[in-house]
RNA sequence: GCCGAUGUAGCUCAGUGGUAGAGCAACGCACUCGUAAUGCGUAGGUCGUGAGUUCAAAUCUCAUCAUCGGCUCCA
């Protein structure tokens, strides 16, 4: 018998005869590694452990722990659900069911939509098939014989895949039990390797994800390999839940939604102060980084979107309105504004680059079932602005916008990656101009020496773009800045410089956003924060709680002391225990309380309480300003 | 917009054909209290809206609005 030999992920090689599996190899290694072990990775290449090694080979055993082994455990848990689903509904067919970021889906074609129950039963019919323990069997069939078969089983889903897959790809199906399904693998060895399933929610989704296409019934699901480890999830997601802005917003008195203004925020008076102090500290900042702030009406006419693209591109998603017999257009978006301000003089090259800064309020048709909370919202106000430039300085600018975004995004503890989003299907202006707008956007990020990911096609109608996806305190990203190269819009409107050499000359254009939108940069702050604002942002820094109503008259001394030295206080001098109060204003998470009893008053001192901390002691008034007032210039 | 679910007091929810309930919050009274809920009492809803079925509708049917979970979309 030969040997082949096997190197092993820890780099160790070992000798097996020719035909070993990969699951008896992993036997051999280790008892504890053989339980976990879901799928390898043999030359690279994704194996079942099935996989008789036949080659020299490098091996490497995936569990539950990679996210590669992961994806294969709640691939084949998708199996397992597709299963139950046919032998609870015959009639099915079937689409796709790949593993997601914490789980699987599967998509059903079935004659009568699934209703709520049906997952209970679906899931006792997954726990049968788990305790029959099938094995997970690998078969190759050829195009004709893929096709033949899973035309007459009717699988009119599975024969549009076969048929799109390319002409020398392997196909592969793979069954357990009597259920067969196209599959590449690979998936564990037997369906009792799947331990703790749960079935999360039921939604429609259309066939490969167009809205042309009739729509399935898509089951989510996720699924581990200890019940400890499925209960610590649903946790995690309940403590997400806690964090929902929607909840916490109202809690908190923020914001609310109205049903006479579905999509249209309404923000409350502590709302208000949050934001206030958002859009102050970024005034500050665009003063010192040079921009000048403009604000620009948010109704034009219409001959103005037809000349920035946006009717022929957008105008689906925008409002329109009428004035004697005119058309006008609710702006979805600032730049032609502000192109009309940049226009309403002559510029030398010496002005350049020109700045302008709007926190402009627009408004965007969005469809009704897309709106979420903040995060979706048919008006938000953007913190836009446009540097108009010398084509000269379009790295340099890019790297000033990195640079300030860099510093915002710190402000509140967010890392971030950056992506660049390409030429678009629907795009205006030459490929030559595009790939030199791409260009400059790459060089100002290699410049930064910062790691990037490409969209390819994902760029703005007028221009490539960088985005900045920040990432939250439990791992959530969202794209907020970005930043947008633009050759179109100075040439549609026709913007001109004054040159060295006299003559009018194009100038180029970014458009770019920090925080992106106001409305939904505060959604992410509530749930990033739970609620519990720095001091800077926080609506009510200071509440201060009478223990009897004899520190009534202090309290409102101190309360007025506090304003004004521009800290906002409140006092709670109702008749409660100061139990009680500390319990309220906790739940408001305020970040400070002054405990107010006979020997603070007596003393003229504060006894501080801090939000999450508890006791912190008792100070003289001016001190405790003190160091409130130098927590605040901190966090800025 | 599409698929599914939901809508009852300020909030969280119970109420499956016979005139609407609880807890918390609010308000009143008593208690003047030292670091996460003092006690007692009072008030509060045309059951999202509009039609229909029925002797009778929160409850059944239809339409509509909004919200929630997804899909699609996000200049």
């Amino acid at each position: 018998m030969s040997k082949i030999k096997i190197t092993l992920k820890d780099g160790s090689v070992r000798e097996y005869e020719k035909g070993t599996t990969v699951l008896d190899i992993t036997k051999d290694i280790s008892q504890g590694l053989a339980r976990n072990a879901l799928a390898a990775k043999l030359n690279g290449r994704k194996v079942d452990l099935g996989t008789p090694v036949n080659e020299d080979s490098a091996l490497e055993i995936l569990t539950f722990d990679d996210e590669e082994g992961k994806t294969v455990y709640r691939h084949s848990t998708a199996h397992i659900m597709a299963q139950a689903v046919k032998n609870l509904f015959p009639e099915t067919r079937f689409g796709i069911g790949p593993a997601i970021a914490d789980g699987y889906y599967y998509d059903f074609d079935v004659p009568e939509n699934f209703k709520p129950d049906d997952l209970a039963r679906i899931e006792a019919e997954i726990d049968k098939i788990l305790k029959q323990d099938y094995p997970f069997e690998r078969f190759e069939v050829s195009r004709e014989e893929a096709l033949q078969m899973f035309e007459e089983a009717g699988e009119k889903y599975k024969v549009e895949i076969i048929r799109d897959l390319p002409e020398d790809a392997v196909i592969s199906c793979y069954r357990q039990g009597d259920f067969v399904d196209l599959c590449a693998g690979p998936h564990v060895p037997t369906t009792g390797k799947i331990k703790a399933v749960k079935l999360m929610s039921l939604a429609g989704a259309y066939w490969r994800g167009n809205e042309k296409n009739k729509m399935l019934q898509r089951i989510y699901g996720t699924a581990f390999p200890k019940k400890t480890l499925l209960d610590e999830y649903i946790y995690r997601l309940e403590e997400a839940k806690k964090r929902d802005h929607r909840k916490l917003g109202a809690e908190l008195d923020l914001f609310s939604m109205q049903d006479e203004g579905p999509g249209f925020p309404f923000f409350h008076p502590k709302g208000m102060i949050l934001r206030n102090e958002l859009e102050n500290y970024w005034r500050q900042e665009h003063k010192r980084w040079g921009y000048q702030e403009i604000r620009t009406p948010v109704i034009l006419n219409r001959g103005l979107w037809e000349q920035s693209g946006h009717w022929d591109n957008y105008k689906e998603n925008m409002y329109f309105t009428q004035i004697d017999d005119v058309d006008f257009a609710v702006k979805p978006m600032n730049c032609p504004g502000s192109i009309l301000i940049y226009k309403s003089k002559l510029h030398s090259y010496r002005d350049l680059p020109i700045r302008l800064a709007e926190l402009g309020l627009v408004h965007r048709h969005e469809l009704s079932g897309a709106l979420h909370g903040l995060m979706r919202v048919r008006c938000f106000t953007q913190d836009d602005a446009h540097i108009f430039m010398l084509p000269s300085q379009i790295t340099e600018e890019i790297v000033g916008v990195m640079e300030l975004i860099d510093k915002f995004y710190k402000v509140f503890g967010f890392e971030y990656h950056v992506e660049l989003s390409t030429k678009p299907e629907k795009a205006m202006g030459s490929d030559e101009i595009w790939d030199m707008a791409t260009d400059a956007l790459k060089k100002a990020i290699e410049t930064k020496g910062i790691d990037y990911k490409i969209n390819e096609g994902d760029g703005a109608f007028y221009g490539p773009k960088i985005d900045f996806h920040l990432t939250d305190c439990i791992g959530r990203t969202w794209q907020c800045g970005t930043i947008q190269l633009d050759f179109q819009m100075p040439e549609k409107f026709d913007l001109t410089y004054v040159g060295e050499d006299g003559q009018k000359h194009r100038p180029v254009m970014i458009h770019r956003v920090v925080f992106g939108s106001i409305e939904r940069f505060i959604g992410i702050l509530i749930e990033h924060f739970a609620g519990a604002f720095p001091v800077w942002l926080a609506p009510v820094q200071v509440k201060i709680l009478t223990v009897t109503d004899r520190g009534r008259n202090f309290s409102r001394e101190i309360r007025s002391t506090l304003d004004e030295q521009g800290i906002r206080a409140e006092v709670d001098e109702r008749n409660e225990k100061i139990g009680y109060k500390i319990r309220e204003a906790q739940l408001e998470k305020v970040p400070y309380m002054l405990v107010i009893g006979d020997r603070e008053v007596e003393n003229k001192t504060v006894a501080v309480r801090k939000r999450g901390e508890g006791d912190k002691g008792t100070l003289a008034l001016p001190e405790f300003i003190k160091n409130v007032k130098e927590e605040i210039r901190l966090k800025k």
